[in-house]
DNA sequence: ACCACAACCTGGCCGC
DNA sequence: TGCGGCCAGGTTGTGG
C-alpha cells in the first residue's frame, strides 16, 4: 500500500530517521514525517548487501540506500506487506499490548480472555488479544503454563491466567535470547539461523516424548492451524487441581 | 462482536 | 520421474 508504481515514486529519497517494531510489525520512520510499515508475515526477509550483490530468486525489492549499500526484500510465498503511509495508527493501532512491556500486567490479560469463548490457542494468536505471539510461542507458552490448548480462553482461573501470563514471557525472553526458531526459512538480520528449536517443548514434536513426561507429544488442529501439546502435562479438565511443574 | 474456515502463494516432502 | 496430497514462523475476508 499504496500500489507499487506510486509507492515506488513516494519512496524515493526519502530518509530514515529511526527503526521500531510493534508487534510483528517493523517500522522505518521517515524524515517527512511518513513511516513504512514491514510486516515480513511467513517467509519475507530483509537483506542488507552491497550493491553488487547477485539478485536471490525470491527477491521481489531492493531499496538503494544512499550509503551505497541495497536493502533487499526477499519472499517466497509473496504474504508479506509494506504500509507506506502518514498516520501509522491506521495500520497497527488495533494492536494489543507488547507481552514484554513492564507495564503490561495479569489483569489485564485476564481482561482480554474473560469474553472469548474460543480455544485459548486460537485466542493467543488473536493479535488484538497480545501483539507479536505467533503458533510457536503460543504452543510453547501453553506446555510451560500446563494449560490444554481447546480450553476456552473464559473458562481460565485467575492462577492459570497468572501462569499463563509468565509463562508467555518466558517463553519470549528465551526465544529471543537465542535468536528466534530456524525450521525451515527464517534467519536473523544478519542471515543466521536461530537456536530457539533446539529449546522447542513441544512445536512440531508430535510423537516424540514429553520433555517433562514423557507421554509422546499430540499434534492437533484447532482454528486451522496446528497445534502440538502434551496430553497429560496440559490436561482438558482442570479438575485435578494439580500445579504442573514448570520446565 | 465473535467464531470457524477458506484463501492468499510457493516449495518441500511423502506415498503411490 | 511424475502426480496428488499435505505441510509451512500469518493475516484477512466471508458467512454464520
Amino acid at each position: 500500500m499504496p500500489d507499487p508504481a506510486t509507492f515506488q515514486a513516494q519512496i524515493r529519497g526519502a530518509r530514515v530517521v529511526n527503526l521500531a517494531r510493534r508487534g510483528k510489525f517493523l517500522l522505518f520512520q521517515l524524515s517527512d514525517d511518513r513511516h513504512l510499515l514491514v510486516h515480513l508475515r511467513m517467509t519475507g526477509q530483509l537483506h542488507v548487501l552491497p550493491a553488487n550483490a547477485t539478485l536471490h530468486p525470491h527477491t521481489r525489492a531492493v531499496f538503494y540506500l544512499d550509503n551505497g549499500t541495497t536493502l533487499h526484500f526477499r519472499d517466497q510465498r509473496k504474504f508479506g506487506r509494506f504500509y507506506l503511509v502518514r498516520e501509522p495508527e491506521l495500520v497497527v493501532g488495533k494492536l494489543g499490548p507488547e507481552p514484554l512491556d513492564p507495564k503490561w500486567t495479569p489483569e489485564d490479560l485476564h481482561r482480554r480472555l474473560q469474553q472469548r469463548r474460543a480455544a485459548i490457542k486460537s485466542v493467543l494468536l488473536d493479535q488484538k488479544v497480545i501483539a507479536g505471539l505467533g503458533n510457536i510461542y503460543a504452543d510453547e507458552a501453553l506446555f510451560v503454563a500446563g494449560i490444554h490448548p481447546l480450553r476456552t480462553a473464559a473458562s481460565l482461573s485467575e492462577k492459570e491466567v497468572q501462569r499463563l501470563f509468565e509463562s508467555i514471557r518466558q517463553v519470549l525472553r528465551e526465544a529471543i535470547d537465542r535468536g528466534g526458531t530456524t525450521i525451515q526459512t527464517f534467519v536473523r538480520p544478519a542471515g543466521s539461523a536461530g537456536t530457539y528449536q533446539h529449546r522447542r517443548r513441544v512445536y512440531r514434536r508430535a510423537g516424540q516424548p514429553c520433555v517433562r513426561c514423557g507421554t509422546p507429544i499430540l499434534r492437533q488442529r484447532i482454528g486451522g492451524r496446528s497445534t502440538y501439546f502434551c496430553p497429560r502435562c496440559q490436561p482438558a479438565d482442570n479438575s485435578s487441581g494439580e500445579t504442573p511443574v514448570r520446565r
